[in-house]
DNA sequence: ACCCAGGCGACGA
DNA sequence: TCGTCGCATGGG
């Protein structure tokens, strides 16, 4: 890893990657770019303030300790994605996906987040997501900076009435969150064993915390336990499995089917003539 | 006004 | 087990 400690910021030389497309694909909810480039955002108990100047990524006012201890995992920059790469792209529809979005990386997110921010997303579209986790953060998150909050506990939540969640405006989903930290936070849904269950049994313990179904959970296993063999069929997926897949996924990129689903995603929702117009409203 | 959004639970056949 | 429908809210 090439990196460079400059006096406040940690700059960072890197090929292949695009931080915007990063933290803009539906992946993570909390972060906001300002008008000059830069990416602001909380996670755990920790703020960034990130930009991208062609192949240098820049993290602000970070020590050299936080970007190895922290934000390397974060970020997943000890994957190597050109190997996975080129294994899922002999399939030319990944490949052409790949061309267009391969400057994703997989975040390593936290599963309480992962699991209420995407119990938060069914039915919804992401303004309205970050919207309302956003709302959540301040009522209930610890200011870690004047005007930034972490992320609430599970066992914050928890402790409150369904009534609490009103100024959400989170509309039917408000009943999920609350069932999902009581049983987070009670360990009833316990994560650290979920990270060494096999993928079937995460699946199914995740799956009893109402509102959970299998989109979801496959969601909260990619995202929140770095399960890169999630596949989450969402609409845009299942449009495009209808068009591109009629006879089903190749079986060489199951293993990396997070990666391979990330780049398909991003580049049927953002990529205009990626499949035909009357596959966008089916 | 209308349609839809990174779906799910409840219900009926 | 499989289809269908209602769900809260608000952006386009």
């Amino acid at each position: 890893m090439d990196y460079q400690v400059l006096e406040n910021d940690i700059c960072l030389k890197i090929k292949n990657f695009n931080l915007e497309d990063t933290l803009d694909c539906g992946q993570a909810f909390r972060w906001e770019k300002n008008d000059k480039e830069v990416f602001r955002g909380v996670v755990e108990n920790k703020y960034l303030e990130i930009f991208q100047s062609g192949d240098n990524i820049i993290f602000k006012n970070t020590t050299e300790k936080d970007f190895l201890n922290f934000w390397k995992d974060y970020f997943d920059l000890d994957t190597d994605y050109e190997k996975i790469k080129k294994i899922i792209t002999k399939d030319s529809i990944i490949k052409k996906a790949c061309t267009y979005a391969g400057g994703i990386k997989i975040l390593r997110q936290y599963p309480w987040e992962m699991i209420c921010s995407f119990i938060i997303s069914q039915n919804n579209n992401i303004p309205r997501i970050k919207g309302i986790i956003t709302r959540l953060c301040e009522a209930f998150g610890t200011e870690i900076k004047p005007n930034i909050y972490s992320f609430p506990t599970a066992e914050k939540i928890a402790s409150l009435k369904l009534e609490d969640l009103d100024f959400l405006r989170a509309g039917f989903r408000a009943k999920y969150i609350l069932d999902a930290a009581q049983k987070v936070a009670s360990n009833q849904v316990d994560i650290k064993a979920i990270y060494n269950m096999d993928i079937e049994k995460a699946r199914e313990m995740l799956k009893t915390i109402k509102g959970i179904g299998p989109k979801v959970a496959e969601c909260i296993l990619l995202f929140g336990f770095y399960r890169i063999e999630a596949f989450p069929i969402d609409v845009w997926i299942k449009r495009s499995l209808e068009y591109f897949y009629k006879d089903g996924f190749p079986e060489f990129s199951k293993p990396y089917g997070g990666i391979a689903q990330q780049y398909i995603f991003h580049y049927i929702r953002t990529c205009k003539d990626a499949i035909p117009e009357e596959y966008r409203k089916k």
